[in-house]
DNA sequence: AGATTCGCCTGAGAGC
DNA sequence: TGCTCTCAGGCGAATC
């Protein structure tokens, strides 16, 4: 399940392979994601070359001679890389990005919560990205912008972290390990926190996500980077998908509760 | 406006 | 073995 740490895995990943190449095909087998792919895509994109590659939040932005794709994962997409000559599919392989050279960044989304969009404007003015609060480990994230945009929130504190409105790429796993390492309870009202809770929550969001990208990635069931590489930050989970484990700092028993409808895990000891 | 719920999907795992 | 059921989850849309 990509979140922010996976996509910018991916993005890693990909850029040595692809970044200034040409395309020669499109080959969308399944157009059928989040959002239809649109048909005259292939036509578009051929013969365009890749200028350059960029993430915000969660979406991948490829810079073409006359647009941008954005690329979603959603919860189950992945890329690789592969070889024209390579005619092994596996099943959900719905796009591939054949360049002149034979190389081929090969789309696959089992649950296609994944999205190919292209825009010929300016993409942070896209519909999708506009609204997008700012990226955690930019500077503008700090303390105190989150304790300006929280302080008057009702809502939960994990549902806050996790709106991409306040900030991009903290999705479920990271918010519960962020959370743990601020010694934040999830479930307490988002303006509850003081200006130190603040400080610490987006301290520990930064250095959760950074030590992430820093792995790999996590991977749970099933994500591998572009070569094939699992992701090793699992190993360092202190929280999530721990219910009924010994807390790795205090060692009282780690909770599983469901915050807005999602599973959430934290020491009901050590955290307040 | 903010909070909450829904819907899109399929694979994995549990239970029978 | 094989079927059915439940859960997982990013995030925009719809609803409260």
């Amino acid at each position: 399940m990509p979140e922010l740490p996976e996509v910018e895995t991916t993005r890693l990943g990909i850029t040595p392979y692809i970044l200034g190449k040409t395309l020669s095909e499109l080959v969308v087998r399944n157009p059928k994601l989040r959002w239809p792919v649109d048909s005259e895509l292939p036509q578009r994109l051929a013969r365009q070359t890749v200028h350059k590659i960029e993430r915000r939040g969660k979406y991948l932005l490829l810079f073409m001679d006359s647009g941008c794709a954005l690329l979603h994962l959603g919860m189950s997409g992945s890329l690789r890389i592969t070889e024209l000559d390579d005619r092994e599919l596996r099943p959900h392989d719905h796009i591939d990005w054949q360049f002149t050279d034979g190389t081929v960044l090969r789309f696959n989304d089992p649950r296609r919560f994944g999205a190919l969009l292209w825009t010929e404007a300016e993409p942070k003015q896209h519909e999708l990205l506009r609204q997008l609060g700012p990226e955690p480990l930019d500077d503008v994230f700090d303390g105190d912008y989150l304790y300006n945009t929280i302080h008057k929130r009702q809502a939960l504190i994990k549902t806050v972290i996790m709106d991409s409105h306040i900030v991009v790429g903290v999705g479920n796993i990271y918010a519960s390990e962020a959370l743990f390492s601020a010694a934040i309870r999830p479930d307490r009202a988002a303006g509850s926190l003081n200006l130190d809770d603040c400080l610490r929550l987006s301290a520990s969001i930064k250095h959760v996500l950074a030590q992430a990208i820093q792995q790999g990635g996590t991977t749970l069931r099933d994500f591998r980077n572009p070569q094939g590489k699992p992701g090793y930050f699992q190993q360092q989970l202190h929280v999530y998908g721990r219910a009924d484990q010994d807390c790795h700092r205090c060692g009282g028993i780690i909770e599983q509760k469901t915050i807005g409808q999602r599973a959430s895990y934290f020491c009901g000891t050590c955290q307040f």
